[in-house]
DNA sequence: CGATTGCATTTCGTATACGGTATTTCATAT
DNA sequence: ATATGAAATACCGTATACGAAATGCAATCG
């Protein structure tokens, strides 16, 4: 019979709808959020509130306006660019240990899945569709990798790619068609134990995806802008 | 003349007193803790300690018991693995990034100054002045590369390796001799703009360092001598 | 003797209250 | 019109209370 779920607490439910909310830009930059008005937002206390703030707040997600409550942050042209500088020596390791440790017929099976799940999200135009497979399937690599680390802190730092991913997607320009070309090649690569070929594709993947980003205007947010 | 320092709240007090007793091995490995307890002990209520607590977890530094508390994390050898796994892209790559911007003068004494208070240390046979020195000379490298990605993730894992080098001292094993010279010597390359000799001689830091804590036995801890 | 069940206790999640601080607004003086 | 001070308001940190859930232990049954 079916197993009971484990209910989320109210921090993580909070946590996770705000999260949400910023990702997919119905919070917007400069918004400000106050305890109040969010805890009566979801029905909830102040307390779980204040606690998914605090995660949003160390996860760079929103700024401290003072004794004003937070305001979402702004998609940081210097922070992505950290990120990816990130990428470039985080990722080829995660490839690197996933291809030292092999990976099962299940893993390669998981792969391929989420590659045709992003052929297919981009036959339909659905970019909705290509970002959650491009998260996973970068998400898959770090997993792979076995190390907790860079899955961990990875996860975080997603939220911001995610963001960037959105904001170019809404302002209508096109999801790259090189990228799942280049997810196919990596895992091929990897898949084939040819892990340098791969970790090098990875780069070259991760410098395109960096231009697309770093050529779109996605300075600070001009706040009169934030109730728009 | 001096600005007002702004008080702690009682949340980074109480992480802060935590992360310490765990760092030192005043909190050893298994010890459970209960919100109630601590808050008893630091004179406050249970609010700040839960919030603390939860940061706590998100760190790995402690692990939940289900209803009854949590309790300190042991160090775990899988775990170190990772996180020097993970050190061997970054930091390298943390020194890349700081010749490319280039240090100051200011930047180049205060290196020069860190790595002089660690060779006192040694002299002294100053141990946890060796170990205060360590960190800050690798949160320099952090800081000096400009990437705040590398430095605000690497200053959460720097508590679990603080923890795996007290261990290592507290068994009377010695502080690796070489340690300074090597720092010594990744510093003054870096500083000449030999950047690629400093990451050359940070990854054989980094491997040594690995090998010291990889052959010292940290394994998880025998739960009847968590009063000890 | 081992398994099961019921009950008491412990612990935590979350709601609410209270006080302090920061910010905003308004009144007054120049 | 501008500056300043006082008052009001908004907001958050933290204390406390309450209820739910998990755990441990003892009694009972097979």
């Amino acid at each position: 019979m079916k197993t009971v779920n484990p209910q989320k607490s109210l921090v993580e439910q909070t946590y996770d709808i705000l999260v949400e909310a910023i990702c997919v830009g119905t919070l917007k930059p400069g918004e400000r959020l106050t305890q109040d008005a969010v805890a009566a937002r979801l029905n909830v206390s102040r307390q779980p509130v204040n606690a998914a703030i605090g995660l949003l707040r160390a996860n760079r997600l929103v700024e401290s306006a003072g004794r004003r409550g937070v305001v979402v942050a702004g998609l940081d042209p210097d922070l992505l660019r950290d990120i990816y500088d990130f990428r470039s020596v985080v990722e080829p390791l995660a490839v690197t240990l996933a291809g030292r440790r092999g990976l099962t017929e299940a893993e390669i099976a998981e792969g391929r899945g989420i590659i045709a799940e992003g052929w297919q999200a981009l036959r339909k135009g659905d970019e909705p569709g290509m970002v959650r497979a491009d998260v996973a399937f970068h998400t898959l690599l770090y997993r792979l990798s076995g190390n907790c680390v860079i899955e961990e802190t990875m996860r975080v730092y997603w939220t911001h790619i995610r963001r960037a991913m959105s904001a170019i997607l809404r302002s209508r320009e096109r999801y790259p068609e090189t990228v799942w070309d280049q997810h196919d090649r990596i895992f091929a690569a990897l898949c084939a134990g040819r892990v340098e070929d791969s970790a090098a594709i990875l780069r070259e993947h991760l410098l395109g995806s960096f231009a697309n980003i770093a050529g779109h205007p996605l300075g600070p947010p001009d706040p009169q802008r934030a109730d728009g």
